[in-house]
DNA sequence: GTGGTCTAGACCACT
DNA sequence: GTGGTCTAGACCACG
């Protein structure tokens, strides 16, 4: 279930679209299973259909999603998004421990709080 | 010195800010530095003073520098500062890691990948 | 065999014309042969059989096929069709060199171009 | 100068996107120009300012131009874009060469009317 | 009923 | 004044 948090101060479409990514990466969402039509996520959530099709607009750039015209949107193919997602991922963390290294933070100091982040996280979920 | 990245999506007075952070937790710039006056810093990267001053605004807030009426912007002391910076890091990677184990990307993989990328980074730099 | 690409962003009724186009300009269907009925082939691609009509009329139109009411569709003489899709695949080569040289792409690089693919085509399929 | 032609069936958004293109790929808009202002366009070319917004920000996706926020478009340096573009329209080409062949057109007849469409056109230009 | 496009008009962040 | 986002409402092509 999508739920559109107003106090982010990222974009909408934006939201909905993160929502989506992770949905389809999951499993949740399978390859070909129907997207909700635009119009009707939009009365769902009380948004205007323009920002739902912003955001499919982008899934389908993002090869999340495809359209057919008079039919509605359909989730991809996962296997090669989800290698794509990893990809992102990883980035994002370089990119943190540039900066970090940069600031005198060692690798080894990143990875030891990662990991017992990780423990606790796990032990709330168990 | 400050270097202006125009084709960043990021707003100018957030750069000035990431900027002189890292000048200042990296020792660059050390607690009672003067910073450079509002106008001069302008003038130098050519751009609205109005920035600079939204930027040395931002930085007074969370706590780098302090304003002296009539005297200028100096550099606060920087040992509380590092420890702020490191959890303001540690959080980012944190959350990072929440989406990646939501999208089924353990916390193995993620230390491994990050070890290795810091071991190529180092390689790179020696 | 018709088959549909419904990731395709094309309607689904000119993927329906185009095949045919094809399977008659390459004589697999030749002069009078009957076409399938409208709703035979709308089962068997489950397509709403509104969208074959479409397909057919479209046809029709470009005088592929003529109708005779009550009996079907029946495939035209193809000789004339031959030099028309012909004319039609050089028209719309010649846009595409129109804007390459607007935008500084040569005629000979062009022809390169396509002598060498055109090798390469041949070659997989001997 | 852009001009629009509403009798074209394409979206207005893509023949703004095209002709900027063009414009850039020429030269006839350098490195680092600014692009005209969404609202000042929009008026010119009396359309919404939310269409040249769409073009502007495909613009940007494909890498023409960039955008800083509060400051306007400007465009990116165009050196691997003309490579870029190039393959784009050899792709072009070559999807048509692959149809032409399934019908029973020929490379050398293809390269052939190419060659003498192309002397026309220089022909005409001089 | 479905998505694609466009218009009109509004508010916000940034400079 | 600049772009970024969102809403509201309209028309069209497609199925």
């Amino acid at each position: 279930m999508i739920v559109i948090d107003y106090k982010d101060s990222r974009p909408i479409y934006e939201q909905v679209v993160d929502k989506f990514r992770l949905l389809i990466l999951t499993g949740a969402l399978g390859a070909n299973d129907k997207m909700p039509s635009v119009r009707t996520l939009a009365m769902e959530l009380s948004i205007n259909p323009n920002t739902i099709q912003r955001a499919y607009m982008e899934l389908e750039r993002q090869g999340y999603i495809y359209t057919v015209k008079g039919r509605g949107n359909f989730v991809s193919d996962t296997n090669t998004l989800k290698g794509e997602y990893k990809k992102e991922i990883f980035n994002k963390l370089d990119e943190i421990c540039d900066t970090a290294a940069k600031a005198g933070i060692g690798a080894k100091e990143i990875t030891d709080h990662i990991s017992e982040y990780m423990k606790g996280e796990e032990s709330k979920r168990s």
